[in-house]
DNA sequence: CTGAAAGCGCTTACAG
DNA sequence: CTGAAAGCGCTTACAG
């Protein structure tokens, strides 16, 4: 590999000179920024970020760990995450917990020993003792859709409990008045926070909501599946069903179809967290949808400025709603698209 | 940050020794390397792998450029080559070139000037100057997936000429005569290999494959919904349809729906690309699976070879049929998923 | 405007 | 078994 030395030397300048005319600091003739300019070019030098990056005591590389690469929530997640690190000058090392707790240390480690400028984590479980450790040291932290209590660490996050307000409105407007949910587990943050939302806004129109219509699933597709088999056979059904994720919803569908009942005439189907196919399926579902990318972006922002060494503060962003046809509502143009949510 | 500096002076031995001592290398005096382990502990000492870069000139991390994050089919690639390399040691940079040749270029810059060991790439378009410099400049590069030609780069792709013949032997057995595809664009590899594919299996059969029945799309669902629609509006319409990915199939089934066709009864669907959701749809789709954590697995360990400077040969891997119900099959449980290839 | 020199935090021949 | 010293490739006060 060719060196600064090289292209001094090239040059006929000196190292300091080459550094200076290169990364366009003042203080170089601009014959010799010229000169020096063309030099590197010529050798194909290219500047060792490694060195660079010990020497100034920052890498320009911001670390993501995910709870799952694999759900596409956290795969848009990253896209937006490295989309606006870029534009901000910085590259992004990913790390994948995948649901387990010691992958997620495994990732910070790395992370840590890589020297990134800041770390942007989606906790897996509770805060683990490097984590705590890494902030108590002073680590840029910010924790992103989920997040640790206790610690004192900004986090971006989004909350339904509108736009789940927003759609049992719409459910009651088609004249559903048995609602029922397919929530997720209890241990999650996500999960008690959805039903609780659910919850609320059955409670708003005072309707009921009976034990038998809460069934507690585990965000895949096959408990959404048996949860729907033991709503539907229920003496008294319920005419509207939401799933607290889309796996869930899916299943569900699945089953009201080995049923033999027609969605949304028989029973209507809405559900948490929107993905592009879920517009593709028969009928197109209705779903609460997180703004992603604007988490992704505002995570990184929040980050930036807490490298910066400014106080940033948690932020919760709004989601909403997207109505399809699966709760009865006539297809119209008007779906509800949040601008700046696609892609 | 404490450094090793700071660990030899609290253990009271100079900094050689500090690292032979937490590097496991010989010629340390076990009660010493007992001292050296204490003291780092002690001190919550993490040694900076950017100097470690530097100083032995590698950075235990390899490049990978996707063409689309948001692809399943690159997410679950991308999972997989980051399992492999983390298993030999290696973390990696994930670099989306979003189907811009000009972003790929970007990416490639970042992971070369990071001093990347090696580089994993799938490229957008034809290799462009950047990455045909970086191939005669000796860096290890492997592509996956894609190829370019001409360049003396080993690939790891996968061939889906076997599993097609398969799929339209299954076809023919289940009494389908009239076979018709959506193929993908001429100017893509895939789209090229997968139409040929297709075409030389029917011929296999001697079955007519007329003009009308060879549907171009882009691989988005709208095209597959389109070409559907004329499909089944001709005089004598195929009685099975082959999509060449999973996106454009999807949008053959909506636009089968809409015309009032029940699949598998009226018109059979089936398509390359199996995604964990094709089983949940109604019907669940018959496709064509790539081996996609194995070609990641093959890929690292090709370039892993590449780069400890043997020569490797390009590799070409089987994609295996998975049957399911949109062609007439009856449900078993014999399914053929492949061992391995799961999640 | 330019250069000599120090130093970022490691590792590794070399000498003892 | 252990340490002093050089050096990886940069950047940046400091001096001129």
């Amino acid at each position: 590999m060719t060196t600064i030395k090289d292209v001094a030397n090239f040059a006929g300048v000196s190292t300091a000179t080459v550094s200076r005319a290169l990364t366009d600091r003042p203080g170089v003739s601009s014959e010799t920024r010229r000169r020096v300019r063309r030099s590197a070019k010529r050798l194909g030098y290219r500047p060792n970020a490694v060195a660079r990056s010990l020497r100034v005591e920052r890498t320009r590389t911001l670390g993501l760990v995910v709870s799952d690469v694999m759900n596409p929530f956290f795969t848009e997640l990253a896209r937006a995450v490295e989309d606006e690190a870029r534009a901000a000058g910085y590259a992004v090392i990913l790390g994948n917990a995948d649901e387990s707790a010691l992958r997620q240390d495994e990732c910070v480690e790395v992370l840590l020993d890589r020297r990134v400028d800041g770390l942007l984590l989606s906790p897996t479980v509770g805060g683990s003792a490097l984590i705590k450790a890494a902030v108590r040291e002073g680590h840029p932290v910010v924790f992103v859709d989920r997040a640790v209590e206790g610690l004192d660490v900004p986090s971006v996050r989004a909350d339904g409990a509108r736009a789940t307000r927003a759609l049992v409105d719409h459910l009651v407007a088609l004249d559903h008045r048995r609602l029922a949910i397919i929530s997720g587990p209890e241990d999650t943050v996500t999960g008690r926070e959805r039903r609780q939302a659910f919850t609320d806004a059955v409670a708003a129109h005072r309707l009921e909501l009976p034990d038998p219509y809460v069934e507690i699933g585990d965000f895949q597709a096959s408990s959404g599946h048996d949860a729907m088999i033991r709503l539907l056979g229920l003496p008294s059904p319920p005419s509207a069903v939401f799933a607290a994720d889309n796996l869930m919803a899916l299943g569900a569908l699945q089953a009201a179809r080995e049923m033999g009942r027609r969605v949304p005439d028989d029973v209507a189907i809405a559900c948490f967290d929107d993905t592009p196919w879920l517009a593709l399926l028969d009928p197109p579902l209705t779903a609460i949808a997180q703004p992603i990318a604007q988490l992704g972006r505002t995570a990184v922002r929040a980050l930036l400025d807490r490298m910066a060494g400014r106080r940033v503060a948690s932020q919760m962003l709004d989601c909403h709603l997207v109505v399809r046809r699966s709760c009865g509502e006539p297809a119209t143009l008007a779906e509800a698209e949040a601008p700046g949510a696609s892609g």
